[in-house]
Order: C-alpha cells, then structure tokens, then sequence
RNA sequence: GCGGAUGUGGUGAAAUUGGUAUACACGCCAGACUUAGGAUCUGGUGCCGCAAGGCGUGAAGGUUCAAGUCCUUUCAUCCGCACCA
C-alpha cells in the first residue's frame, strides 16, 4: 500500500470537520481537560513557531480525547494591533479586512495541520462582539477605582506614535519596532495593578509546581518587592528660606537602614519636583541648569554610562546626628522609583561610593566585615557586618540594627517602615485606530462620564483614512461627537483605544462560554467554574510572554475574583514555554531569510511528517534545530509505519495472545511495545518529552519487524497507532479505521505479562570497569551470579586478590580487587 | 553586576532514584536488489590502536565499590533583569 499523505489527510480533515469531531461536550459532570495555546496574532502565515506550539497543544488535546476526558482546545486571533494599521499604512489596506483576510487563510492553515481546535468557539478579539463585553469590564473596573485617568510622563513611541507601557519598552527602545522611546507628559489611562502587586507576588508560590522556575522568577524580578525604611530629610533654615518656605524637605526610602550613620550626601533625581521649583525660580547657577537639562534629556541607555551630578548648595539635616547633609541632583536617581530622592551611603553602596571619588564626597564607614578589615579607599563594602560609629546601635549585627533602627525612627516619629514596588501601574490607553475604543465620554459639564453598557459596543468607523499622522479616530469628522450619556448635552468620545494586552487577559475565560451564550454574555459563572477548575491544565506558549500576557492574565483573573464573576485566583495551571525553532543556529526569520514555509513543507511531506519532525528533533522546552534530511527521516518513518500496517489483521478488540507460547523475538517485540505504551503514559502525564516518545515506538517498530506473528503484529499495532495519533493523527486514524475501526484510539490496559522475562543479562565490571556480561536466570542466587561473573572475568582478577564482590539485583556486578 | 539555563559522538539528542554512557534518529561506510538510484532492504559506525588494551559526558579536584548524575572550584555559550536606593 502506497502511502499518500496529502489524500489521507485531506480525506481525514473534512471527516473530522463534518463530524463536529473536536467541539467539547456541554455535560459539566464529565471529567475535563482545558488545553490551551497562545493565540496568535494574524499576520498572514504560520510560522515554523505556530506550528510548534499548536502540535504541542493538540497533541496533548488529542491524548486527554483518548483518555475519554472532555477536552476544551480553541482557539483564536489576537487581531487588534499596530500590524493591521501598518499595514493600512504602507499598502493602503483596510485594517479590518487585513486582518479578516488574513484570519481566514490561517484557519486554512489549522485544517491543513490537522490540529483538533473546537471551530465553534473560535473568536477574534476584534469581533464586535468581544470588544462589547471587554468595554463592560473595563467600566467595572472604573466603579472599582481600579482604572483612573491621569497626566503623567510617558514612554512615547516617535515610530509607531504611541503611549507604551514600562514593559513593553526593551532596553529603553519599543518592543515592536525598535526605534528609541521618548518620554512625554500626557494623560493617559491607567490599571491599578499595583494594588494586586503583593498577591501577584505571593501567589506565583501556588505555580511552583506547574510553571518554570525560569518564568516565576523573572515575574518576582519584576514586581521587584523591597522592604526598607522611608523618612522625611528636613531642610535645613538656610535651604527652606530659599526656597521661599516651599518645601520642608523630602522623602527618601532605603533598604539599608543599617547604614543611616554613614549618610554623607543626598541625591535628587533631575526630574524631581524640588529641582523644578529651583530652575524654574532661578536659583541655580546657569552652567548647573545646563547639566541638569543635559541628564534630563539624556537616554537611560546613555545614562548608565557615567555617574554625572551637580550640587544645589542647600542641606538638610541628618535626622539622627543633626549633621548638615549637602543636596546634589545625580543622574543615577530614578525619578519612577521611590520618591525619586536617596540618601548616599558611599562607604556601604557602589552607585554612591563611585560618585562621592568623581565628586570628592566625604565617605564615612559605619559597617565592618564580620571577619577581615575592608579597605574603604578601594571599594564600598556593601555586604551585611557589624555597625561602628552608629551611637547607641555600635556593635549590632546588620540585620539586628534594620530592625532597631526602624524601630527608632518609628517611635521618635522621623519615618516608617515600607515596601516599595518596581511594579508600576499599567498604562492601557494608546493613541491608534485598531484597538478596542476606552468606552469613555468628555463632557463640559460632568467631565469624564462612563458609557452607559447598553450601549456597548462603542465600534470602530469602518470609513477611517489611515496616514500614519495621528490618531484616525481624533481627526475622524463625526465618530467622537457623541452626547453625554449622564446629562445628554454635545460631549466628546474618548478616541484613545486599549493596549491589545487587554484583549488576551481574558480570552481564556471567554473561551469557556458555550457559543449558545455568546450573544448574552462574556462568560458565565458555572462554565467557567468547570473548565477552568484547577485553571487551565496546560498552557503553552513562548517564553517571549514570561511577564507581560501572564503577569496581566493573572491580574485580570483575580479583579474578575473580585468583581465576582469567578471563584479562584490564578487562571493557568501548568505552563509550558516551548523553545524557539532555528535553522543554521539562528532562529527564523524573514529577516535572516533562513525561514521554512509550513504550506511548503505539507505541500511535500504532509502535515504528519511535520508534526513527528517537530516532536522529535528535540524536547519542547528546547530549542529546536531545523534539519531537511531529519524531515526527511520522519517522512520514511510514517512511510514505514503505514506501509506495515498491512501486517495487522483486522480485529474490534486487541487480540490475546498466550506469551509462553511465543519465540524470543517474538516475546522481545511485544515487550518493546507495551514499553512504549508505559513510556507513552509517563510523557503525557508528567514529562512532555515526546522525543522519547517517539523513539519508544520506533524500537517497538523495529522490535515488531525482526518477528511474524500476525497476532504480535496487530496488538503492535492496536497499541502504537494509540500512542502514535496524537503526533500524526491522519496516518494513524487511516490505518485505525481500516483494521480497528478506530476502537483502538482509546485508553490503552498495559499487561505486565510482557515484561517477566525467564533470564536476565547483568553486567560484570571489575573496580567498575566495566568488563563483561553474563546471564543469569531471574531468579539465580547471589552466590551463583557471583561464581559466574568472577569466571567470565577471570583474566582481569589473576593475581589479584578480591576484597568486595557487590551485586545490583538486575542490573550488574561490581568486583573490587587489590594488587 | 544580579538571576536562570545549557555544555555528552561528525549532527539532533537518550540515560526516571548514583549502577553496563551514547537509546532513537540524521549523516557516513559497506553490501544486496538494480540500466540507474537522492528509492528500498541488510549490516557497520565514540576516539586512539594491527591487536592486547587504553581513553572518553567543557576543565580541575573530591565523595563512593560505582559519578553524565552528588559536592567544591573553574571555563564557555545562551537567555532574562539591570544605576530599583
């Protein structure tokens, strides 16, 4: 029999659409199984990336289906998004129809894989219908406090001319596109996701069992939680009448109150208040203007290079010793972390010792190495020790002093204790045209007034032009006159849209909505309740989204906890980053030009070979190296795997077989094959190395080929098309259907029978060098192993005398000889 | 600088708890069938060596009867964060 790939599978894929094959069951008593990818944006084509994920996805889908499990796999487009406008930029598309356009011919691409996603539940996060219920969140949010609008300095795209969020700014450039982000002061809308920071933080302790530890610690890294002291330093008479009794002072947080007797300086950033007010009322020199406007309008990038600084001639006082401290401006000062103010220790703090030697500061030891001298000329020493110089806290240990020093400050009122966050509010609100619209009115007499939900959904013109000036929806003539759904008089629409992260924070949840719900409502309580009972079982996905979509995923799932819409605390269960795939060592891209075309390859090989390829070349949370010759190796497999299948015979029930009655080759194909299965068992349940998997099932091939018995034949392959048709589905459905009336595609019994074996092989080493192997019956005694092993190796033991003779039941003998 | 991961044949990679290192596959070599083979089948293939034997999991030590696996030190590559007070 001839194995044509492109005619099964086409055959196949219609039988399966046809039969509804992969929509979930609406019984919520039924055990479930929620597998989910990462959705994809739609920018016109899988890539090799696409389709690693959704082979990992699908072929756990398939083997929880086989388990007889409820499986929800859907999937969907994260289609709002800067690509589609680009694209209406450059080519003069229409974002919608791009993006729609671009929708289908991927669904195309799913059918042509193979992949078993519910078709039913499939949703674009620009559908109408989606952008309705997500504005209804968003307006619960706002009467929850925990959106708001204010005017702040924001990381500005001049490229894409766009607000980001801190996350999505890499290395002081825009994520997508590269350019170098600008800061400008503009309002701009705001989740508070800071109020969640300490349960975001506590929580990822519930995902050490599921989630890599690699993705739990770059998100602690981010919510970046510190605990610390945080007082007020007081200006000094001289200072506050300069500046006209303004300012009392200001407040600074330290992590390292052990050290508040070595405080020789303090630094403000270029951005603070105070240094506003000063240039602003002239009170700086002209040259010092200059250098604090050149740190201001220096990059991040640029600014870690130099420690650069200038002094503001005011002081404040130490709040214990009543020193008088000198004030500088330093361009090491953040102004969005803390108070955007520091007290300098430089004998205990590498930032603040480099700057007092380039500025010739004093530096003050107070800490001392619990053993040894430190030599301060040289260095800071910034490790714990014992306090000197530090009045009534001389002699305590670091630790000891944190707490007694915060303690003191407390009781004589000068500060108190506090934890500080990197974490910032998320800034949602982006000046473009395809996004979800912020369902928010401007109007003159109630000021910023909520949509009211039954007007949901606030949609997009369809009649934009597209320049890439501005926002569309702005320079729109009518769309954003509206009436002001509190008093009815002319008001203006809000034309900022929403951050597409907004959308894939809770596309999971709509997920769980049976498509009969859909018009009324985003999800319901019960639904999500059961398939989202102990989260989503497997998630999978890019290490790409390791902060941004999972921190906010979390966010979003305990503000609906909150909002009372759903029952539990963290939405995903086990995640799974797979690697990337690259080919010549560098991953794919357009750019490098090493990519390799999905359709190309189905069109030569079928989508099973790319499939088996993807899952064996490597262990998914690897990375996976392209190779045109391995393809082509997992295409004479299939090629063989089918073509052998003639040596089954047709059967509705796996034969039994009498295994006395069998030769030893036949005995060894059987054994192999149910090793398989066990194999099988342990990569779905707990080790997703499908690589092993496979080569399981390979030995069990060529096992089941040094034999010919029918009955070892068919049982092989009732077994092996089991394991097989979660990574090539259509062979493994075409040759179930043709000899086991697809019965075999099923939870699979392993029969210990096949693993007791009369003899065993043990292998002999002598000083564990490994040297022979001998065998024994299973159950021979130590005594006669040990007679047997020193006989085979009786070469390496003449004229030595042995003095430990060791035996690992079923596996070896070790001789210990001396001389 | 901080945090994390990885390092095994010519290549992708196996080795669940310390127990015969290199399973499975690619590549290569040889043979069979062939007018032919980039098809198929069979066999071989860690390195050095004619052999006996020796050497081998980035490097160096250590623990152990036994180490890819455990401990110490170190090197390299990759990823993430990064002046976070």
């Amino acid at each position: 029999m001839e194995y044509k790939a492109r005619d099964i599978e086409q055959s196949w894929q219609n039988h399966w659409e046809k039969n509804r094959s992969f929509e979930p069951s609406e019984d919520l008593n039924k055990p479930k199984k929620y597998i989910l990818s990462m959705f994809p944006f739609p920018s016109g084509r899988l890539h090799m990336g696409h389709v690693r994920n959704y082979t990992l996805s699908d072929t756990f889908a398939r083997y929880y289906r086989q388990q007889g499990m409820n499986v929800l796999h859907p999937i969907g487009f994260d289609s709002f998004g800067m690509p589609a406008e680009n694209a209406a930029i450059k080519n003069g598309a229409d974002p919608k129809k791009w993006t729609y356009e671009n929708i289908d011919y991927m669904k195309g691409e799913f059918k042509t894989l193979g992949f078993s996603f519910s078709k039913e539940r499939e949703l674009a996060t620009s559908d109408e219908l989606y952008t309705k219920f997500e504005q209804g969140f968003i307006i619960d949010m706002y009467e929850k406090g925990l959106l708001y609008r204010k005017k702040g300095l924001l990381n500005w795209c001049p490229h894409d001319k766009t607000v980001l969020a801190n996350e999505q700014v890499v290395d002081g450039c825009c994520w997508r596109c590269d350019t170098p982000i600008e800061k400008k002061d503009m309002n701009q809308y705001y989740f508070k996701i800071t109020q969640y920071g300490d349960e975001l933080l506590a929580d990822l302790d519930k995902l050490k069992d599921g989630w890599p530890s690699q993705v739990l610690t770059m998100q602690e890294n981010w919510i970046g939680k510190s605990n610390g002291l945080e007082f007020n330093l007081f200006f000094d008479d001289d200072a506050k009448s300069k500046l006209a009794n303004k300012f009392e002072g200001f407040d600074v947080f330290t992590t390292r109150p052990d050290t508040i007797y070595g405080v020789s300086y303090t630094a403000l950033a270029p951005e603070h208040e105070i240094v506003t007010y000063m240039i602003e009322h002239e009170l700086l020199d002209a040259k010092v203007v200059r250098e604090i406007k050149k740190m201001k309008a220096t990059s991040s990038i640029d600014r870690q290079k130099e420690k650069a600084g200038v002094p503001l001639n005011i002081n404040v006082v130490h709040p214990i010793t009543k020193k008088s401290i000198p004030v500088w401006v330093a361009n090491f000062v953040l102004m969005d972390y803390g108070s955007g103010a520091v007290m300098a220790v430089p004998a205990h703090d590498d930032r603040d010792y480099d700057f007092a030697k380039k500025y010739e500061l004093s530096i003050t030891p107070v800490i001392n190495p619990k053993e040894g001298r430190h030599d301060f000329s040289v260095s800071a020493f910034t490790d714990a020790g014992i306090l000197f110089n530090s009045g009534e806290f001389d002699g305590l240990n670091s630790k000891k002093s944190q707490y007694n020093i915060i303690k003191y400050f407390e009781e004589h009122k000068l500060g108190r204790k506090t934890t500080n966050y990197k974490l910032k509010d998320w800034g949602v609100s982006r000046q473009r045209y395809w996004g979800a619209p912020i369902p928010f009115v401007h109007c003159n007499d109630c000021g910023l007034v909520m949509e009211k939900k039954e007007n949901l959904p606030i949609a997009l013109p369809s009649d934009v032009e597209i320049t890439g000036e501005g926002n569309p929806l702005e320079s729109h003539p009518t769309w954003k006159h509206c009436s002001c759904p509190s008093c009815g008089k002319d008001a203006i629409r809000e034309t900022d849209t929403m951050d597409t992260f907004v959308e894939s924070s809770w596309y999971f949840l709509r997920f769980c909505a049976s498509p009969a719900n859909w018009e009324k409502e985003a999800f319901s309580k019960k639904q999500v309740a059961y398939w989202m009972n102990s989260g989503v079982d497997h998630y999978i996905g890019g290490i790409e989204h390791a902060i941004l979509h999972l921190l906010y995923a979390r966010f979003f799932t305990k503000v609906f906890r909150d909002l009372d819409y759903l029952d539990f605390d963290e939405p995903f269960a086990k995640l799974l980053t797979q690697g990337m795939v690259l080919k010549d060592g560098a991953k794919m891209s357009k750019s490098k030009g090493n990519t390799v075309d999905p359709d190309a390859l189905i069109e030569k090989y079928g989508a099973d070979t790319a499939r088996l390829f993807i899952l064996f070349a490597a262990p998914p949370t690897q990375e996976l190296e392209w190779n045109d010759s391995g393809v082509e190796g997992s295409y004479k497999f299939i090629k063989r795997f089918f073509e052998r299948s003639t040596n089954a015979l047709k059967c509705d029930a796996k034969p039994k077989i009498e295994h006395s009655s069998l030769t030893k080759e036949e005995k060894f194909a059987r054994k192999k094959v149910y090793e398989a299965q066990v194999r099988a068992n342990e990569v779905y349940e707990e080790r997703y190395t499908f690589n092993t998997m496979i080569a399981g099932v390979m030995e069990a091939m060529n096992a089941l080929n040094a034999q010919s018995n029918v009955d070892v034949w068919s049982e092989g392959y009732w077994i092996l098309t089991s394991i097989m048709e979660p990574v090539i589905p259509h062979t493994c459905w075409d040759i179930s259907s043709r000899y086991f009336n697809l019965k075999n595609l099923s939870k699979q019994v392993v029969l210990d029978e096949v693993f007791v074996e009369d003899s065993i092989t043990l292998g002999v080493s002598v000083n564990g060098k490994n040297r022979a192997e001998i065998e024994v019956a299973t159950d021979e005694s130590k005594e006669n192993i040990i007679a047997l092993a020193k006989q085979q190796v009786a070469k390496h033991l003449e004229g030595k005398t042995i003095i430990k003779e060791i035996v690992v039941p079923k596996k070896l003998v070790n001789l210990v000889v001396k001389g």
